[in-house]
RNA sequence: GGCCGAGUAGCUCAGUUGGUUAGAGCAGCGGAAUCAUAAUCCGCGUGUCGGCGGUUCAAGUCCGUCCUCGGCUACCA
């Protein structure tokens, strides 16, 4: 019911043109994770991911694979469910701007824009490059040696004149920069905000939102020879999944959308036409649209060409999902490019995960399993170390949530980090194996509170690490209705007398082939 | 060119509204411990806080200027 706290967030529709790749599973990944975590805070939560399947480029490799588009697209989007599947992502819709409901939603808003003259015809001529689907102003071009006109990118372009619908965007400055002042959390992190602004302020023209040169796309309604631009088409497929056309139902729980998560070339269509082409249409805009950065492979800018293109399935046999989970979010501050390396990652994995906090776990649980009967001990008074730890363990959540309400998951995570080092500070000055001979009693209330500590670290990096940190929380026979974030509340503590089994190893260290 | 942002320890970065001896992690050096995945813990930094000038009792933190790097400057996942 509409009484739940709803979350809505959405990674952009990735181009089926392309595989898979780091930058793809990057996007989705820190979705992936705040929609976990909002699940476990008590949200009703709706995580959106999809293909954006139109356009001229598809059409044409279409063509070139000998198959209908909806075939070939058909097949290469299965691609990217494949990679959801092997990230783990828990979207709980995956749209396809081919299906019907889509067609429908595009077509609807298109209708609502018309009836309030928001779109006209026109005419547009200009400098067309086939291969980027953009058009280009003369002082772009450069001629080849043959006298052929390039585009920067080295497109060939060429003179064309086609009808065109056009949005009037030209009419939207001004609102648009009330809406960015009345929300200034609209657009993050602030340089990316900064940047939208300045491209506002310094003038918008009409956008061209219709096309004659190619089919492969949604017809405008009522004139057949028109294809709707593929961003108006794209960018509505965040309220398709919500319902839309029906505004009643779905859309009304959850739309606007809490958080859009994009990459920062992608800025612009989300922060300036979307919001325009549905205040135009008289729907709210988004909350919140977070542009992260890119990822570079050793140092080095990722192109195809170049050959180094990061392909998110050989990361994860090479280091393991959770692993490569953990560190593209804690690598970064999140919002920066970021620089992808080998030793990096061999780093993390053996620096925080097996040795702080794989060990951590580890060292408690084989204690608990030697010295206490394999059992979670009854505590006894508390000291104020004991206090202290459980005191930071207990003010993880709050601290965590306020990182991750604005996306900064490495901040989330060297929060948690503190508290896990300090525990292993804890362990070495309380010394249980030697309150083992000199205060057993005592030693049972340092391993609970050890065990408690790693028991909320464990809860909250459920949605970073989930296939690892279940496996601690069976270690701890942490029932599956006590793995919510209701069990961090204050108060809430580990039931004693519980029996665990033999721990085992979570977090392996990364040895190097022929290392010894 | 214009606009925006960044330049802080070897590396990656934190540094609130200007105010005690500028911090963390990693790397390095020394020591302790032995429960644990040879994992852990403790100790050790004389850093021109990009340069210069200025405001102030006081500036990494404000102003000016210069240098370097990056981003944006329209229809390109």
């Amino acid at each position: 019911m509409s009484a739940a706290k709803n979350y809505y967030l959405t990674t952009p529709i990735y181009y089926v043109n392309d595989a898979p790749h780091i930058g793809h599973a990057y996007t989705t990944l820190a979705c992936d994770v705040l929609a976990r975590f909002k699940r476990l805070d008590g949200y009703d939560v709706k995580f959106l991911t999809g293909t954006d399947e139109h356009g001229q480029k598809v059409e044409t490799s279409a063509q070139a694979a000998g198959i209908d588009p909806q075939a070939f697209t058909d097949k290469v989007s299965q691609n990217f469910r494949d990679l959801a599947k092997a990230m783990k992502f828990t979207n709980d819709d995956f749209i396809r701007t081919t299906e019907e409901r889509h067609k429908k939603a595009c077509q609807a808003i298109w209708q609502r824009l018309i009836d309030a003259d928001e779109i006209y015809l026109g005419a547009y001529a200009g400098w067309y490059a086939v291969r980027d689907e953009a058009y280009y102003g003369e002082d772009e071009l450069t001629k080849t040696p043959e006298g052929k006109r390039v585009a920067p990118s080295g497109a060939e372009v060429e003179w064309v004149e086609e009808p065109s619908y056009f949005f009037r965007l030209s009419q939207w400055e001004d609102k648009l920069l009330k809406f960015y002042d009345d929300n200034p959390d609209f657009i993050a992190p602030k340089t990316r905000r900064n940047e939208v602004l300045s491209f506002v302020k310094g003038g918008l023209r009409d956008l061209s939102v219709s096309r004659t040169t190619f089919k492969w796309g949604i017809p405008v309604p009522n004139d057949d020879d028109h294809i709707m631009y593929v961003w108006l088409d794209a960018l509505t497929n965040y309220i398709t999944s919500a319902g839309f056309p029906d505004t009643e139902g779905e859309f009304a729980q959850r739309w606007p959308a809490d958080l859009h998560m994009v990459g920062k070339d992608i800025l612009r269509f989300h922060t300036v036409y979307w919001p325009a082409f549905l205040m135009a249409a008289g729907i709210e805009p988004p909350k919140r649209v977070f542009a992260h950065g890119w990822w570079t492979n050793e140092g080095e800018k990722i192109s195809k060409s170049l050959g180094n293109v990061i392909e998110p399935n050989q990361l994860v046999a090479d280091y393991g999902l959770d692993q490569v989970r953990y560190f593209l979010l804690r690598e970064v501050p999140f919002g920066n490019d970021g620089d992808f390396s080998r030793q990096a990652m061999i780093n993390r994995m053996n620096g925080e995960l097996a040795n702080d906090y794989g060990n951590l776990a580890q060292r408690v649980l084989s204690m608990v399993f030697k010295n206490c009967d394999a059992t979670i001990p009854e505590p006894g008074e508390y000291t104020v170390e004991d206090n202290q730890l459980l005191d930071a363990a207990g003010a993880l959540l709050a601290t965590v949530r306020g990182h991750l309400d604005r996306q900064h998951f490495h901040e989330a995570l060297e929060a948690i980090w503190v508290v896990i080092r300090a525990a292993n500070g804890y362990v070495d000055h309380q010394a249980p194996w030697k309150l083992k001979k000199e205060d057993p009693d005592r030693m049972l209330t340092v391993l609970y509170v050890l065990s408690e500590t790693i028991r909320r670290i464990t809860l909250l990096l459920q949605p970073v690490m989930p296939d690892s940190t279940a496996k601690i929380l069976d270690q701890l026979v942490i029932s599956a209705g006590d793995r919510t974030f209701a069990a961090l509340a204050s108060g809430v503590s580990m039931k004693a007398g519980t029996e665990i089994s033999k721990p085992e190893g979570v977090f392996p260290r990364f040895v190097e082939e022929g290392a010894n």
